[in-house]
DNA sequence: CAAACACAGATTGTTAACAATCTGATGTCG
DNA sequence: CGACATCAGATTGTTAACAATCTGTGTTTG
């Protein structure tokens, strides 16, 4: 039996993609241990792994908490990804078969039934894997790992710093994406998530906001 | 207290970065317990952290280990680096202070030293800290820190599979890559870290599956 | 009335003991 | 002789109890 220290890191992980998990939120160890039915160690842990990884803060005889990125932070993620993802674009334009391509297609068409149906959390979480989704697909691992930790700060980033009215990583961005992935054209696909990762950098206002979350409704069960 | 998780995380970092500790070698909890003077449970969430970012391999009910990179990560691995230092420079290149430029300096004279002097481990050590002391000073927090993960995999691939011959991150490298951010020249600086990792895959001596990669290693060596 | 203090409850940090599992060594049987 | 079974020691995994620390509340005091 595979070690649930990773089910319960995918846990925590996917409701911070789903936006259910709010900066600032307090994760403390016992009602997380009771909610997923492992001990206290188990989730200390999990939360050793994603305080490294900076999606939460781990503050000593105080406890976890979702992180809260900073201004500077923020712009360090999406430079990131900036690096990152046109890297990923070009490899995947070059190696993609097409059950690749289908994966893709069947993941946009999820994200618009998502959209479509008002599933707005499950919409945001398969926004975010889209790019995963890219990633992996572009079949190296070590830029998969480190997408998938950036999907998750920009996650937090946008909670932190998003103006509301902006909306970003909509379906139709990612379809243009795909398009040029599937014409084999690396510059427009890379210029396709270039102008996507601006608009995200462009609805930024670095303002000071947190909240909490109720943690029993977070995880419901499923 | 002396020791906090980090201070051990590092410790075991720098191991790694000095190749004292060698792809496969086993790290038994208690043992890493006594010789840091802290509880199981720190070690466990230290070996969490450093599984998370595939330096350890941690097998269920077997403990953790040096991880030995396949082919196929190590390729991953040089090509996230060929990805992520071009951006570093083309940043450094931008960014650098005249004390950032010393710092760099101070770096390589110390490399240099170790070499001169015969100090192996820590020649080496210094060196995969060049890079990550450039990723630093590019000033993202993001690409640094993914920066120190892909350095101590790349000594874990350079352990793996280097061909004995081959001598990978010469200060002389480093010192070209320094020569051209000093000169702003940030498309000589990126072209003279790409001919680094070039060389660095150069030296490396893929065998076609991992078990046979094991055997002749064995027998080549006698 | 405000500030400082003190205490109670809750949460994190630490430790040790116990259970489960693996390694490898010995012994038995074909 | 070799393959398999068994057992002891060691290591990992789990649990619970205890200690240290923080938060918030209520009281005291200037």
């Amino acid at each position: 039996m595979p070690t649930d220290v990773d089910d319960v890191y995918t846990r925590v992980y996917d409701a911070v993609l789903e936006q259910r998990l709010l900066p600032g939120t307090k994760l403390p160890e016992e009602r997380l241990a009771e909610i997923f039915s492992v001990n206290r160690a188990r989730i200390r842990q999990v939360l050793a792994r994603l305080q490294h990884e900076r999606i939460v803060d781990l503050v000593p005889n105080r406890g976890a908490f979702v992180a809260r990125p900073t201004a500077e932070e923020s712009d360090d993620v999406l430079e990131a990804r900036r690096v990152i993802e046109p890297a990923v674009l070009r490899r995947l334009v070059e190696r993609a078969t097409t059950t690749d391509l289908d994966h893709l297609d069947e993941h946009v068409a999820a994200e618009r039934r998502s959209h479509h149906d008002g599933l707005e959390a499950e919409a945001i979480r398969l926004s975010g894997e889209f790019h995963n989704l890219l990633a992996d697909l572009a079949g190296n691992t070590a830029l998969a790992h480190t997408m998938r930790e950036l999907s998750a700060l920009t996650c937090l980033v946008i909670l932190v710093h998003h103006a509301p009215t902006a909306s970003a990583c909509r379906p139709d961005d990612h379809e243009s994406i795909l398009r040029a992935v599937r014409d084999r054209d690396a510059d427009a696909a890379v210029a396709a998530v270039l102008t996507h990762l601006d608009l995200v950098g462009a609805s930024l206002t670095f303002t000071e906001t947190g909240s909490d979350a109720d943690l029993d409704a977070v995880f419901a069960s499923r």
